[in-house]
DNA sequence: GCAGAAACAGTCATCCTTGACTGTTAGCGG
DNA sequence: CCGCTAACAGTCAAGGATGACTGTTTCTGC
């Protein structure tokens, strides 16, 4: 009688649960692991059915493959305004600290937790494989806009990618390593730019 | 009556299947990464019964974390004899190519496996930090030792814990992209060099 | 308003891993 | 040579994860 009230289509129905899902799987990622991410504890914190789960995806592999993309496109929805806000500042400081909110993201951290796990895993390593063609582009065009004025600097093309690794490496290394040692990466990573395009 | 010619002390049983145990773990940590690195795949690739392994590991946790010092110990004596080839080789590139080979050894692979799995464990988060820690001054006196002539060029202490950082961001790469990039990675590395040294 | 399909619910068998446990053998001190 | 202890051997119970399976509800097309 009250479930009357509420009444959605099926595609809506679908659609809601599956980004539960999803939502879920990758609050999982990032809070415990790969390993910590069970189906049943992913099915825990969607707060659905053992049905529900299965019914939208057959196997964990699938699961995981779906939360790659969710990944990538949160990760891009938390960067997006952070660039804008960067392009008004402008200068090579502000587009360090935009990247690198990049890289140090909490999704940052899930990716991470995928990537590792994508070794023993052909079909999760495609799926991240992809996605990290696209995010490089996407990291490219990012830095164009974050640094208009350096794009044709001699020393642009060679800079860039030492950067990004450096960023990964660093973000890697954070598991470990205490955040104190963040601030002197950061720094050190703007002298570099400043030192060459400068 | 055969069994009587081999003749050893308990110190030399003892040991000779500890190290057995723990190369066979290292093996599957570089083979089949932390989540396949189960006691019983290690027990089947070191040929020791399920009780010899238990008695020298009396759990998982304690064989990774062993695990973890028997990986950079093995890494220390890769890299040794490649910095003294190095040393007399001499110059930025020579130094970079040592570097990367450290950073690129399988048994770097096995050390990021379980750096990857520190993030739920606390005892082998420490101890891989502990090693970690130790590694850095290493790697730093590495880099005196391949590059004395640049020790007190100004923009030596911030070049290096940029490339390094680079390095440990590439290794991670490696496993979803192709090897192809890396040679490129590596030119880069030594351009930077050159273009803030010489 | 009714057949059919999609979405969901809940249970269960199977498999795998772990470490506890008991039994056996090889070296060591006296 | 003998008792003792460390080193090793082999089995087993418990727990947890996965996905198959059956039942139920909700929507959609006609």
């Amino acid at each position: 009688m009250t479930t009357a009230a509420i009444r959605r289509t099926q595609a809506e129905r679908s659609a809601a649960t599956r980004a539960r899902i999803l939502a879920a799987t990758v609050d999982c990622l990032v809070e415990v692991g790969h390993a910590g991410t069970t189906t049943l504890e992913v099915q825990r914190r969607a707060e659905v059915s053992r049905g529900a789960l299965l019914h939208h995806f057959p196997s964990r592999a699938e699961l995981l493959v779906a939360a790659v993309y969710q990944l990538f496109e949160a990760q891009r929805e938390v960067v997006g305004p952070a660039v804008l806000r960067a392009r008004e500042v402008g200068g090579i400081d502000a587009g360090i600290d935009v990247l690198w909110i990049a890289f140090n993201s909490p999704l940052a951290v899930g990716i991470d937790e995928l990537w590792a796990a994508a070794r023993d895993d052909a079909e999760l390593r495609e799926a991240i494989a992809k996605q990290d063609r696209n995010a490089r582009v996407e990291i490219r065009n990012l830095c164009d806009a974050l640094w208009p004025g350096y794009v044709d600097h001699p020393n642009y093309e060679l800079a860039l990618p030492i950067i990004i690794d450096a960023m990964h490496g660093a973000a890697r290394a954070r598991v470990v390593r205490s955040d104190r040692t963040t601030a002197k990466r950061l720094a050190g990573w703007k002298q570099l730019l400043h030192e060459l395009w400068d």
